[in-house]
DNA sequence: AAACGTTGCAACCGCTCCATG
DNA sequence: CCATGGAGCGGTTGCAACGTT
């Protein structure tokens, strides 16, 4: 069993306060990032590392974009999260100021229910079958993806691969990317342009066919080991 | 006005990845 | 090559705010 990355009795938990705010902001300016371990003792904050790290990454950094996402953005992540699956920090890297945890919650509580109501099954991009449809009290509720990965499932589960941690979301990729194929071959997602070109810079598409044939060279691996 | 349900977001947890010795 | 530790990631939870009955 590992140690755990810090003392617990001696942290902090729950909500941060202004003065550790501040107290972790003024550190970072003056040492930069550094060892997120020991940044804590040395900034006198009693907070474990990690805490402070997506703290400092998801709502302090002074580059970071706050308030609503725009109708582009909704769609690069739509478009990237058809490619890419659940791999939030990539998808967040080709949104500008964006975190992936903000990405995370952003589709969770919105995006989901868009595509739902679109007749599109989120996880894995296709047209949901009417008889897979949400009953019409159900949609207009929005009930059921408070939590999406586990408590209720929004649709059936027949195109839902397990989370498997070591290479389950390999199995997404390369689930997306037949999703992708079928789309090609036949019925096209209504107003999904999957078209990459539109905000994303040529570093984009190459980190994106990176991730593609990452995954699909461990799924060959898998495949014939 | 109160009770209850829902939503959105910040934060935590546990796992995996990766660099290093 | 292997073990170890730190960093990073994705899933999940807790809770305040908001909406509905």
């Amino acid at each position: 069993m590992r140690k755990p990355c810090c003392d617990k009795q001696d942290t902090n938990k729950g909500a941060w306060s202004k003065q550790e705010d501040e107290k972790l902001i003024n550190y970072i300016r003056t040492h930069g990032e550094g060892c997120w371990r020991t940044l804590p003792q040395a900034a006198g904050l009693l907070r474990c590392g990690k805490s402070c790290r997506l703290r400092w990454i998801n709502y302090l950094r002074p580059d970071l974009k706050r308030g609503n996402f725009t109708e582009d953005e909704e769609d690069l992540i739509i478009k990237l999260h058809a490619l890419l699956g659940n791999r939030w920090s990539l998808i967040a890297g080709r949104l500008p100021g964006r975190t992936d945890n903000e990405v995370k919650n952003y589709w969770n509580s919105h995006l989901r229910r868009k595509l739902i109501n679109m007749g599109i099954d989120p996880n894995n991009h296709r047209l949901i079958t009417h008889n897979h449809l949400p009953r019409s009290h159900d949609s207009s509720s929005g009930a059921s993806i408070r939590s999406p990965a586990s408590k209720v499932p929004v649709t059936d589960n027949t195109n839902i691969h397990p989370p498997e941690k070591s290479g389950g979301d390999n199995d997404q990729v390369s689930d997306a990317a037949s999703s992708l194929e079928d789309e090609q071959c036949g019925h096209k997602l209504p107003d999904l342009n999957l078209d990459l070109t539109i905000s994303v810079s040529a570093s984009t598409v190459d980190k994106v066919e990176d991730a593609r044939r990452k995954s699909q060279k461990q799924s060959n691996i898998i495949a014939d080991p």
